[in-house]
DNA sequence: TGTACATCAGTGAACGCGCGTTCACTGATGTAC
DNA sequence: TGTACATCAGTGAACGCGCGTTCACTGATGTAC
């Protein structure tokens, strides 16, 4: 890389720390999400979260909800990753949806007790926020079009009449549950099962009961 | 009734008139809940739309936070004694389990879809609210009582291990699925039925998947 | 290599808007004699 | 049946607090010559 060379990176420590402090005021963000709701966390917290004066918020975001979109887009961004990776056909040469889903169940289970700030934001925002609804909506159908190849290819273990669509609608029945289950509930919530092994069993035989799937006991 | 009776109605013109003014206060926020968040409704909103100022809020609610409970008081109110005259084992002598559920879950979605505004806020509120999430428990753990009393007489139908467990656990199932299908998402969620009858069908189809029952076409 | 200047990153006191809440008041309804 | 008084229902202008946002400033880092 020569001093003339068009491709190179400009002012490329200064930048470095600029976004170091945008990564920062984000993790902030999120950390206080996990106990009170986006609306209640003021400015001069998410600053200080991170070691900062409220100035810096402002000097890296818009105003407030630019934080909040940031953050979204980030774990956005993140998660349709992880779920290309963890959803590629090769991946699961072999196995039955009884197995494919018993794992996707059980990683989402564990998403949404450890993202659980970011993901109430996400999910339970109609008001105040179209592009959150957006977001949501694109993530989900990113997953879902990535289960259904799966489950498409698997398709004849499935006695529902219409495959796709049972594997989109069935894959809203489990986050809505999940949503329900621990974005939503304090710790003590009755009718829930106990457990996160629980959940993620009763989940799965859920899905695996609406799609028509044979249980292999 | 006469004048001198213990037991008369102390009064009755003046509570009635106070009383009225409180029924349409309370109209009046939760229509306003249709449109946004409790947040984003004004004092100064919920007055004009029952037709009063502000100051007939306070003389009837001791703020702001009172009137979305006694909002939820009402509904919840009202649901459980919907409740108790639907879910009625006497109602319901010599129907099958789908024959219940179908019904139900129909009369669910309907539910869902006439009082979004209500059931938003009292569904998506861990923060800043403990007193809704306590409320939204003990109705969901009333109507959940009611089903599973119809279904465990029906038990012989049901292929889950254990069919009490079951029974709560479905009912979760459904509500949270209605929840993200009809009160967060717009009317142009993809990956749901388009059409409320098909979302009851589909969660009917689910929820007897769930519990194994064996279909009768 | 040093000097002068420009830009960037971040500070934190001050501002101001929105909205919940108050309170002195008016008019209507009920009670006492 | 009237008269005087008390209480209730509701008004709406004014208040004040919280919090998002601004802006004049400091110090650090980079650039030009």
């Amino acid at each position: 890389m020569t001093t003339d060379s068009p491709f190179q990176w400009v002012r490329p420590a200064q930048q470095a720390r600029s976004q170091e402090t945008f990564e920062r005021l984000l993790d902030s963000a999120e950390s206080l999400l996990e106990n009170k709701g986006f609306e209640e966390v003021t400015v001069a917290e998410i600053a200080s979260g991170a070691g900062f004066s409220v100035g810096a918020v402002y000097s890296r975001f818009c105003d407030k909800d630019g934080v909040l979109q940031c953050l979204q887009d980030r774990f956005v961004t993140e998660a349709c990753a992880t779920a290309d990776e963890s959803l590629a056909p090769a991946r699961w040469q072999g196995a039955s949806i009884e197995a494919v889903l018993r794992d996707l169940i059980s990683f989402l289970v564990q998403i949404h007790r450890e993202r659980i700030g970011i993901l109430r934001e996400l999910v339970g925002r109609l008001h105040s926020d179209a592009g959150a609804t957006e977001r949501k909506k694109d993530l989900i159908e990113h997953v879902s079009q990535l289960l259904a190849a799966l489950l498409l290819e698997r398709r004849h273990e499935i006695a529902h009449p219409d495959p796709a669509a049972s594997a989109a609608f069935g894959l809203r029945l489990v986050l809505g549950t999940l949503e329900q289950a621990i974005l939503f509930e304090g710790r003590s919530s009755s009718g829930f099962p106990t457990s996160d092994d629980q959940l993620a069993s009763e989940l799965t035989r859920a899905l695996l009961g609406y799609l028509g799937v044979e249980l292999r006991h």
